[in-house]
RNA sequence: UGGGUCGUCGCCAAGCGGUAAGGCACGGGGUUUUGAUCUCCGCAUACCAAGGUUCGAAUCCUUGCGACCCAGCCA
């Protein structure tokens, strides 16, 4: 049984960083930073980037800051913030600094002043969609917008003018005056400053310019000193504009921008705006439904911290697009829980069985390990009596192939009790199977009978000891691959994503279960009790499946 | 068609001129009071293709081919 989470593997960044600190690059400091924008709940793929940042930065003994890139006051809220913070917190880091980029505002105003009085930047009175027009095509260069040349003083009046009010959305912007034919488009004079009369959530009224992501965002880096700022992939072509600005400016440190592949999942979608879609047209309960790929969905789905951390560390990190197999995460979700979740047993789908020689009114309290494997996890007590209930899967009137579980006529093993004898089988008028009469065989509890041997082992619990509970068993919530790539992607929605159980029953110890604990119900899967559990209400979410080795020929 | 980036097993991914790591998946054997776990074995004469350089190439050069990203006053 592993304890250790993967080993590192030297993946490109690694090596860079590794590099850097050899030729004392910025005095063999690192500093790093995860800049999520608060418009939106944290996914699986910013696990990716969190455990990247803040995971080198622990590696290297550097820092690592929460940086909200909150720019955008029109999309953004205080919500959102607060859940990236807990996220955050929940996967295991602890930041450095916690940093705003409306922090900046004043500092990245002072500088855009400078960048006109450079005769770098310059007010543009064109329409957004003038500007689109003036910008040219992938193939074709740009054309110089009229507003271009205007006077440095004119632009300076103008800017300050724009940020005192004095002028309707949209009516000016900042721009920076870089290339107008660079066969770059992002190096074509980007918008740098809008006006929106936007409320913010942390700078309220004070401003009705904001500025835009390329020019805040690699300021805010050399701000707070950051040494590498890793991005995602499609900021490539943007890393020149990063580098321009910084080289126009006497801003303290000039970072290295170095990007990586974002993570694509089989099966999962993780752009905010169809996140958003699902929670709002209510496809799911919410952000925290355990089938969102959200970091607050896959923690109430029972998911670890550390099974998180091992995926991201297990998938790599190149500049390559790649897609991973669901597989990968699942087997980090079942190596974690398997060594560490109790065992415990559930019936989903009961079905009664009487031992006809058991004494009528006896319960015994039966010793039952809590994890076979670590016995140092102690044992429970499990009441056993005379009508107990079963699996219905776990008994088959015409079994399949290599069926070793019970039948009529046939044995199986109780986990953790005796061996039992199916003698009758009982049904309704509808011919539908309602109850078992079984004997059970006195000598079998904690040894093999003798002259025999019993393959099957199944789960049960005491008919008048179990508690009941309500089980919420959760698939993939697409049934493609790359929902991204359908016309509309809640066409692809799995049909059968959640399927609610809501007469089970699980033994009595589960009655108190912690809401921290994870379960292993046996030979099922594992499980945790869901928030909705409430005054002896017991509510459990299936994390994921047991793997099923058995092939049905 | 301009620019940027990327092509190593079904899916990820090492490899950095000296003769293809590892993980997931898959197939088979063993152990097992969970058809789980654990364990053992198997799984690329081959690195997008074709040329070239070299004693030697996945690694260097050339030319193709394929994929992804960019024309927000989003990030």
């Amino acid at each position: 049984m592993s304890t250790n989470e993967t080993l590192p593997s030297a993946n490109f960044i690694r090596q860079i960083v590794t590099h850097d600190l050899k030729e004392n690059k910025h005095n063999g400091r690192v500093a790093t930073r995860f800049p999520p924008e608060p418009n939106g709940y944290l996914h699986i793929g910013h696990a990716k980037s969190i455990c990247l940042n803040f995971g080198i930065a622990a590696e290297f003994g550097g820092t690592c800051n929460l940086r909200f890139d909150d720019t955008n006051p029109e999309k953004e809220n205080i919500e959102y913030m607060e859940s990236i913070e807990r996220d955050v917190r929940w996967l295991g880091f602890t930041w450095s600094g916690l940093y705003h980029a409306s922090d900046y505002f004043e500092q990245l105003y002072d500088y855009a002043v400078q960048l006109i009085q450079q005769g770098q930047a310059y007010v543009d009175t064109l329409s957004a969609d003038e500007i689109r027009a003036y910008r040219g095509t992938l193939t074709e260069p740009g054309k110089p917008s009229p507003d271009r040349n205007r006077p440095i003083a004119e632009n300076l009046d103008l800017f300050a003018r724009m940020r005192a009010g004095e002028f309707a959305d949209g009516q000016y912007v900042l721009r920076a005056k870089i290339d107008m034919a660079s066969p770059n488009i992002n190096m074509r004079d980007p918008a740098i400053y809008r006006i929106r009369r936007v409320h913010h959530h942390r700078t309220g009224d004070a401003w009705c310019i904001y500025p835009m992501y390329d020019y805040t965002h690699c300021i805010s880096d050399a701000l707070e000193d950051i040494t590498h700022s890793l991005c995602t992939l499609e900021f490539e072509d943007h890393r020149p504009l990063y580098d321009w600005v910084l080289d126009q400016l006497q801003t303290p440190s000039h970072p290295q921008q170095i990007e990586f592949a974002r993570l694509q999942l089989e099966y999962t979608i993780v752009s905010k705006r169809k996140l958003n879609q699902l929670v709002t047209e209510k496809h799911v309960h919410g952000w925290d439904d355990p089938r969102m790929p959200t970091l607050a969905g896959l923690r109430r789905a029972g998911v670890t911290p550390k099974a998180i951390r091992d995926f991201c560390e297990r998938i790599g990190l190149t500049k390559q697009n790649s897609w991973i197999e669901m597989g990968v995460l699942e087997y980090c979700i079942r190596e974690d829980l398997n060594e560490n979740a109790l065992r415990a047993m559930a019936v989903l789908q009961p079905l009664r069985i009487v031992l006809d020689n058991y004494p009528d009114g006896q319960t015994e309290l039966l010793d039952v390990s809590n994890h076979p494997q670590r016995p140092e996890l102690g044992k429970r007590s499990v009441p056993f009596s005379k009508v107990l209930l079963i699996e219905q899967d776990d008994f088959a009137e015409l079994p399949p192939p290599k069926y070793k579980r019970l039948v009529e006529g046939g044995e199986v093993r109780l986990r953790g009790a005796y061996v039992i004898k199916c003698t009758e089988v009982i049904k309704n008028a509808d011919g539908q199977i309602i109850e078992l009469r079984c004997s059970y065989d006195p000598d079998t509890l904690g040894k093999n009978p003798e002259g025999r041997k019993v393959k099957g082992v199944i789960q049960w619990v005491s008919e008048i000891h179990a508690a009941a509970a309500e089980i919420r068993l959760y698939d993939r919530l697409f049934s493609v691959p790359n929902p991204d790539n359908e016309a509309n992607f809640l066409d692809a929605i799995n049909k059968d994503s959640l399927t609610v159980l809501e007469d089970c029953r699980v033994e009595a110890s589960l009655a108190d279960a912690n809401p921290d604990s994870r379960y292993q119900f046996e030979r099922t899967g594992y499980f945790c009790l869901d928030k909705d559990s409430a005054n002896g209400k017991l509510v459990f979410n299936r994390t994921v499946t047991l793997r099923d080795g058995w092939v049905k020929d």
